[in-house]
DNA sequence: CGGGTTCTTGACTATCTTCAACGAAAGTGG
DNA sequence: CCACTTTCGTTGAAGATAGTCAAGAACCCG
């Protein structure tokens, strides 16, 4: 998947394979941010003067109702870029999940190109991606069941950041299964249930709460379309 | 709202309220195209060789899961921008819901700036636009009642392209009540149900299928939010 | 008109949520 | 380092919301 955050989509575009790891020249670069586990990059509403696109650790990019109801909008893993303006301030709040490093761009250098066309053209090109990405999200969101958007959600994470073990796979669950829950729209009961049902059907096994084994890759690949378990 | 494909989302974001009527500047334009209702703009997977500025008529954008499922990821109505790339292809079907005129952009025009600093940015900001409207539609998708998309639907629209009658206020439905389902995650026959329950509730009024009339706006966009009934 | 599609409505069902309890894990302060 | 507290995760039972299936009504188009 490309320079653009995270969302659960099962896609077989191949031209995301390859992502850029280092965005633009290096003329005048800015110095990378480090930041802790629970602390907080930005919130709604707040002016942007950066992008950000994540070298290490994970993020956590969410909206909220006034009523309190929460939608986590994306995960960002490296190479994902993560706080394009619109207006020119922030319209999610972004917090830390694992410590992460981060590499600021001045937003001018999305707006105006800034003096550096290549890294102007590529976090266009990020933006567009971004795009692309949410509409396959739209799909999850309205039209999946329960079973079929956790499994998206595993075979997605664990394409991206998960380990190959053999004929079994690996993945890590930094975030806490409510975070999923307000990921995919569904409650954190839901999704425990479901992954307790993916482990007695022998799909997964759940190693330690953040950590997925996943003993049927394909099953889980299958369940993530619909198809009968 | 701004020059990007309409989103069902209730945001009370002042900025958006002064689209620019008309992008850029007038070298080398291209010249307008006309469709008719039920023809087609593209399709998913189309390179993508020109962006669209709707002038008149209603677009709608749909993607779909090899079992049949549909999404519609947004209707297209006048100023909002249809057709953003990515990794140079289209993502979604674009279709002619009413007669529509458009006006068309290079591609190039959006990511290299192709002589048009100003429209450049323009399109940049519709895309950035497009980016925070699609994230309010998440919150819809993934955590709004039945009664809430649905009102919420109807407010937006009502909002964007509305008539005034005093105290009421008229809106247009040129899509079906499948095309709305698709678009809010429900099913046509709840869809149905809920207008159904509004118009006993004397909030709107159903004139004919395609005109509503909303006879308390104010209610509406209380339950659009979930104030109880 | 007449035939096909779309919309509405009803009865029933399934899925997911809610509420509640319990257990496990993690954080805190002595 | 351990006991205490709190948060997080799992599980169960009950209930609500929206989906499915089916039929009839309204609408549209030739």
């Amino acid at each position: 998947m490309g320079p653009t955050s995270m969302y659960v989509t099962i896609t077989s575009d191949p031209t995301w394979a390859l992502p850029p790891q280092r965005l633009g020249s290096r003329k005048t670069k800015l110095p990378e941010t480090h930041l802790k586990a629970g602390s907080c990059l930005y919130f709604e509403g707040d002016p942007v003067e950066r992008l950000y696109q994540v070298k290490k650790g994970v993020l956590r990019l969410t909206r909220l109702l006034e009523d309190g109801r929460r939608q986590v909008i994306a995960f960002g893993y490296p190479t994902d870029i993560v706080g394009f303006p619109s207006d020119g301030v922030h319209h999610t709040d972004c917090d830390v999940l694992v410590d992460a490093c981060l590499q600021p761009y001045r937003r001018s250098t999305l707006e105006d190109g800034g003096g550096d066309p290549q890294l102007h053209r590529d976090l266009l090109q990020a933006a567009l991606r971004e795009i692309s990405a949410m509409q396959d999200h739209f799909m999850m969101l309205g039209r999946k069941s329960a079973l079929e958007k956790v499994a998206s959600f595993l075979c997605v994470l664990t394409d991206r950041v998960g380990q190959n073990l053999g004929e079994y796979k690996q993945v890590d669950l930094p975030m806490s299964r409510g975070d999923i829950a307000d990921f995919l729209g569904l409650t954190t009961e839901t999704v425990s249930r479901t992954l307790t049902q993916l482990r007695k059907n022998k799909i997964i096994a759940i190693d330690n709460i953040h950590t997925i084994i996943i003993l049927r890759p394909t099953a889980l690949l299958g369940l993530s379309f619909g198809d009968r378990d």
